[in-house]
DNA sequence: TGACTAACGTACCGGTTCGTACATTAGCGG
DNA sequence: CCGCTAATGTACGAACCGGTACGTTAGTCA
């Protein structure tokens, strides 16, 4: 035993507002992110926090406020993530397969992240809406795309026809579906999408899929569409 | 006036179960989607509909039995949409086009729907694990990718070496991902996946890219593999 | 037609849960 | 070393919410 019966003030500081601030976070990022936004318990958060529920309220005023900061901190994380991205010195085919495997690593690696993603849509982002920071943070790997986009199209590699946005929309889709809905795909059909047995597998089946696409040539008639002719 | 103060007994029968049961079953569906499963109210579903809240637990037994209702019907209507389809007498590719069409039409039509499967999977599909019905659902679409694919590979217009539940999970990715994450998406890149303008060309997209897919042919050395020699 | 049961309504309970009033202490500046 | 304030703890309240006990009526069938 450490001490003897008073809490534990092991690095020195007993009061720490960072560092209680950071806590809290940490534990109703974890709280939220597994049981939703009404799901989730206040007091549990407190509980699980070395600090009291009085401090939740005092650091961030309520529930909802709690739940936009956990937001914000977890949209950082990944914004820092797709700031380290370097493939300026690929070529446009290795440098597009590169971004989609860096971006099937991060959801896999931060499913609370997806699940918070996935409880904010139920409530129509309405805390990012709601949240200054989040409003003007723009994803820096929109920017890399736009690069690799430009380059590709340029040395005649890639389709011209295609929009940086959408094919951030398309690559996000698959990592994303892949995480968040692992549980209901498992149960329906008997596969686990996370099953690290058929990690590379998926991984592949991204980028060849991506790739594919960015250099197929775009047939003109397509089903559905009218004029044929 | 149509009557007094009673209620008004519109059509003969005011007492009917079938009715009853399945006006529940409908609000409850748009509560649940509208607010997650603990963020629905059962008052609130009672209010909403004709009957009261007593009515829910007499057919139903309680709010999560509720939900599973919910779900099973949601999956159901899903499931009778994907018996309808008939591609046996296209070839493989516009097969294929149609079917990622259908799937992309049925996913817009049903938002409410995927918000459901949002929220199951945030509840690790537990419903779904409890419910019988669920587990023997089995997706139609399957057999239908399953036909088209082995058609496509022998007349050798398809790539030999994919499966049908990673082709069906591919092309739910972008489905369900626009709808989902729609509000995410729209808020932090200011691109609305849904705006009826981009309706076609991202129905165009989405078969453009499973058809490159398809077609493509795989080029053995992948950027992050090891044996390049 | 009368009685039996499925179907329905009312009123209420008890636990939960967000939030706060009030008391207290640590640590820093002067 | 003293006082001031940021930081923290305790105890509690009021509304909410899932669930139920109990009473009532419609429809049906012998």
């Amino acid at each position: 035993m450490t001490s003897v019966d008073e809490p534990a003030r092991s690095n020195g500081r007993i009061r720490d507002a960072a560092r209680t601030r950071a806590e809290i976070l940490d534990v109703a990022t974890r709280e939220f992110a597994r049981a939703g936004y009404d799901g989730a318990r206040v007091d549990e958060i407190a509980a699980r926090t070395r600090t009291t529920k009085r401090m939740i309220y005092y650091y961030f005023g309520g529930k909802e406020q709690l739940f936009t900061a956990v937001l914000e901190r977890a949209y950082g994380v990944i914004r820092e993530a797709e700031q380290e991205l370097d493939v300026d010195h690929l070529d446009p085919v290795a440098a597009i397969r590169r971004l989609a495997e860096v971006t099937f690593d991060h959801h896999e690696q931060h499913p609370d992240f997806i699940r918070l993603v996935s409880i904010e849509n139920i409530h129509d982002a309405e805390h990012i809406a709601a949240s200054e920071k989040l409003g003007r943070i723009g994803s820096p790997a929109l920017d890399v795309i736009r690069r690799i986009l430009t380059a590709g199209q340029e040395s005649g590699l890639f389709t011209a026809d295609v929009d940086a946005v959408d094919l951030h929309a398309m690559i996000s889709s698959f990592c994303f579906f892949r995480v968040a809905n692992r549980h209901t795909f498992g149960a329906l059909f008997g596969r686990d999408l996370v099953d690290p047995g058929q990690r590379a597998h998926y991984r592949a089946m991204l980028g060849d899929m991506v790739i594919a696409y960015l250099t197929a040539e775009r047939s003109p008639d397509r089903s559905g569409d009218r004029h044929t002719s």
